[in-house]
DNA sequence: GTTCATCGTCGAACCGCTTCGATGAATGTA
DNA sequence: TACATTCATCGAAGCGGTTCGACGATGAAC
């Protein structure tokens, strides 16, 4: 493999000039440069990223922290996988993708032996025991999901108070009175999935400052738990004329369940969720929906990331999008 | 950040004992070696990945190709990073994870950057693109999926033929004969995905040889295109009384499709497909199967790797898993 | 015709770790 | 007692880059 050593060789100068000819940090002749660059072309040469790094003290890498669990919806997460992975090469930065089940020792892993620049943390829960690691970290982070306590910490999340809010709105003002809610799993709110409550309260407040009655329910996460507890959840509640369902797997199934049933939507119940766009496009959801915009969220991290690592001392920002509602009638 | 140098000094040795120590390279003798884990933990010394790399031309990263067509339905992707994430790890390598449209590019980036000791391309076609640039690299690669030339590359796939054999088998036996099968979409077909036509000729030229009737359909990726062809290949066959599904997306929303249509499995209809377990279970899929296992194939694919990684000249191999039928009731 | 910047280039030091060869001490052998 | 081994450690070189300070050559300013 050709080192710069070799291409200064060729081109008749010294390292140093073929350094700062590939980076540009100094001023080189026209001469000069089209002589490193015919020795680059000939000999093949490509920088290596270790000695760069190594040198420099940036490795261009961000570490992308996940888990599964057994309570969430794996066709969800991918969504937020690739925003992050798409927006980080567009900065010019790599993914290392690290799902250990471990995740304050993955944090610890690869932020002190200085594999990565930067973190991005997804699916953050209240109390993550990945935050201590990532605060102790030289590198800074960026979190997707709320946690309790975000001193120091960048963290980007959908505004589910307001979803919820935006969802019962929707329903009020149609005339709707007596609403369930299916939440997500009774373990993933045990786990500190803050969106989870932050959804169900103030959906629950909504409904209540509007004299609705609101009937909240946990989800399931793994066949066939999700239709038998939906089915269970729409036999308890005969008289509600609408659903809302705040959970990626039950939202999934529910077309079939409501099929089985028996139930046409919106004529005989209005339903609404949340869910991406590119979701419901997977599944066909046919569903009035706010948009949870994976693709926004993952993007605004990574682009926050990079802004932090070179202006460290930039104010800590907490940035919650937005939540859009999109009408595609499945509510009456 | 404390450095190897910073250790040698605290523990009163010189940097290549700490170093002997670290990697047990040499004989260290127990005092000393006391004396440098009591530096090490004072300092919170953590050895410095990049480094490392560059000494040992090691970095102990393997990177993940991979590529989110329209015409392939995600959630079936993930089970197979999920998997060489997990097999990578425990072989003691991270993940770098590259979703890049340009896969040659990408290939030749972190290879001949130095960025991976080794590279796993998921999802390869009959002409890979990405092939070329990974026989110029330096390290080697592990294959998921079949190109037309597997010349110098470990390959490893199921074994498509022979599951179409196992279901056309199936099938036989219970007397159907007349079977539609849908394959995936086309675009995967002319993109050179050959589980396609690998799987399609085997289960035509099995029902030739039994004399049944097969026809062939092209599923699609996106919905409300699969459901409405799938209703199309239904509409068109009514006399065929079974069945096989090769797709993804277009089994995932049979169940509904086929509830939508007053059909019942496998009392009018018999059913069977590919798909893994895990697959099956987010999306309640109820049919006789050959199972996928993208987590062996993951796995296998890891391990390979690593083991090439050591021993660059050992022959190269083609590992075709072998399909396995489960049982789930969908056939009469 | 000096003096000063500016431009383009070079050499050397450094980033943090590994590894080779050398060295001195301790041990075993004749 | 002398010599060969083995053991534990050290110093220096090297991995492939970047960057700082210096320096000669130009050209501009006075």
């Amino acid at each position: 493999m050709a080192t710069i050593g070799d291409v200064a060789r060729e081109a008749g100068v010294s390292r140093s000039t073929v350094s700062y000819a590939l980076s540009g940090n100094r001023p080189i002749s026209l001469e000069t440069r089209q002589r490193i660059d015919a020795a680059i072309a000939k000999l093949g040469f490509t920088i290596n990223a270790g000695a760069r790094a190594l040198a420099t003290s940036e490795t261009m890498v961000i570490g992308l922290l996940l888990q599964f669990h057994d309570d969430e919806f794996p066709p969800a997460m991918l969504q937020y996988i690739l925003a992050v992975s798409t927006a980080a090469r567009e900065s010019g930065y790599d993914i290392l993708m690290v799902t250990d089940s471990d995740g304050p020792g993955a944090v610890k892993r690869i932020t002190s032996s200085n594999m990565v620049d930067g973190v991005v943390l997804l699916d953050v829960t209240h109390e993550d025991p990945r935050l201590d690691a990532l605060r102790a970290a030289r590198q800074p982070g960026a979190l997707v999901g709320l946690p309790r306590n975000t001193e120091e910490l960048d963290v980007f999340d959908l505004d589910f108070g307001e979803a919820a809010r935006i969802l019962v709105d929707h329903l009020y003002g149609l005339g709707h009175q007596q609403v369930v809610l299916v939440s997500p799993p009774r373990h993933v709110f045990e786990r500190g999935g803050a969106y989870g409550w932050r959804f169900r309260d103030a959906a629950v407040e909504r409904a209540a400052r509007y004299g609705m009655q609101i009937y909240p329910y946990y989800g399931e996460s793994q066949q066939p738990g999700i239709s038998r507890s939906l089915n269970a959840i729409l036999d308890a509640r005969p008289q509600a004329t609408a659903l809302i369902v705040h959970n990626d797997a039950s939202i999934a199934v529910l077309p079939s369940v409501l099929h089985e049933r028996g139930v046409e939507v919106p004529r005989d119940l209005s339903v609404v969720s949340l869910y991406s766009q590119d979701f419901g496009r997977s599944f066909l959801l046919p569903y009035t929906a706010v948009e949870t915009s994976p693709d926004t969220l993952g993007r605004e991290a990574v682009q926050h990331l990079v802004r932090r690592m070179s202006n460290p001392d930039d104010p800590v920002v907490a940035k919650f999008i937005e939540p859009v509602l999109t009408i595609r009638g499945s509510t009456a």
